[in-house]
DNA sequence: CGTAGACCCTGCGCGC
DNA sequence: TGCGCGCAGGGTCTAC
């Protein structure tokens, strides 16, 4: 479900937590993409919490003096807030209970599909778990940049679409952004990485950063399902030009949008205008 | 080595 | 109405 936008959308709906006291935690299904260690998470009872961070997908919660827990949604996770006691719905694995002056506030996991992950550890800094270890650059930060994706994508003869998918070439550009970037700087998704000018990969980089920027201040996009730590949908659908809309004209030259299957996902562009 | 494909899991919409 | 199929916003492991 949630590519970088809408994981940085949850984050900020997250941030009134810096501060709190974590008083208790349910786990109510334990088995994800990593088992729950249900031992761990509870050792951070008591503890308090910094301001929520992000790392690719993944959202960081790192408690006062060291450790935290990680949230990854996978496909289908939403991370959200509800008064303490709001009834369980179907699929609401994980539960934790915050405390600041006496009020307390239920950070909920709901996960149909079970992709996603909770990982908790007691001491060290979250950004140093190997989760982590092989994660390329994040999209909006000094090390993504023209002369990075060039350098980096030399020698490979696989589809761009899915180099821009590829972790450790970059984090966080997901099926959807994949295509939309290749919409805005007009390269067909077929196209050979390593083959790539260097003029068109400084295209392709500018509008990698351009559509994930503009997402996040349009909340995200919600397809079917997607929700803000509050509740709210993101309103980037309105401004996709290639995902999920084969069949209907391209919106700069009229052509018909094509879906194709790249590496067993789903690919949106338009041949009319992306070479 | 790089890459494609299977797999993890549940739910939904579609055609019959 | 009911059923089977394909598809879904992610990531990892295996086999070539």
């Amino acid at each position: 479900m949630p590519e970088l936008p809408e994981v940085e959308t949850i984050r900020r709906g997250l941030e009134r937590l810096e501060g709190a006291t974590l008083r208790d935690v349910e786990v109510r299904e334990r088995r994800f993409r990593l088992r729950i260690d249900e031992v761990v998470l509870r050792g951070l009872l008591g503890r308090r919490i910094e301001r929520p961070g992000r790392r690719a997908k993944y959202l960081l919660f790192a408690t006062e003096g060291g450790g935290g827990f990680i949230v990854h949604l996978g496909m289908s996770g939403r991370l959200f807030m509800v008064p303490a006691g709001a009834p369980l719905q179907a699929h609401d694995h994980v539960s934790w209970w915050f405390e600041r002056d006496g009020e307390v506030v239920e950070l909920r996991f709901r996960d149909p599909r079970r992709f996603g992950l909770v990982v908790s550890r007691l001491h060290g800094d979250l950004h140093s778990h190997p989760l982590f270890e092989a994660l390329g650059p994040e999209p909006l930060g000094d090390g993504f940049s023209t002369a990075y994706v060039f350098a980096a994508s030399r020698g490979s003869r696989r589809p761009v679409k899915n180099t821009l998918m590829d972790a450790r070439f970059v984090v966080g550009v997901g099926n959807i952004y994949a295509s939309e970037a290749l919409w805005r700087a007009r390269i067909n998704p077929k196209a050979q990485a390593g083959r790539i000018s260097r003029t068109r990969w400084s295209r392709l980089h500018a509008a990698v950063v351009d559509v994930l920027q503009h997402a996040i201040s349009e909340g995200g996009t919600t397809l079917r399902d997607f929700r803000s730590a509050s509740g709210d949908p993101g309103y980037f659908r309105n401004q996709l030009h290639a995902y999920d809309r084969d069949g209907e004209r391209c919106s700069r030259c009229a052509s018909s949008i094509r879906r194709i299957v790249q590496a067993g996902r789903s690919t949106y562009y338009c041949p009319g205008c992306q070479h």
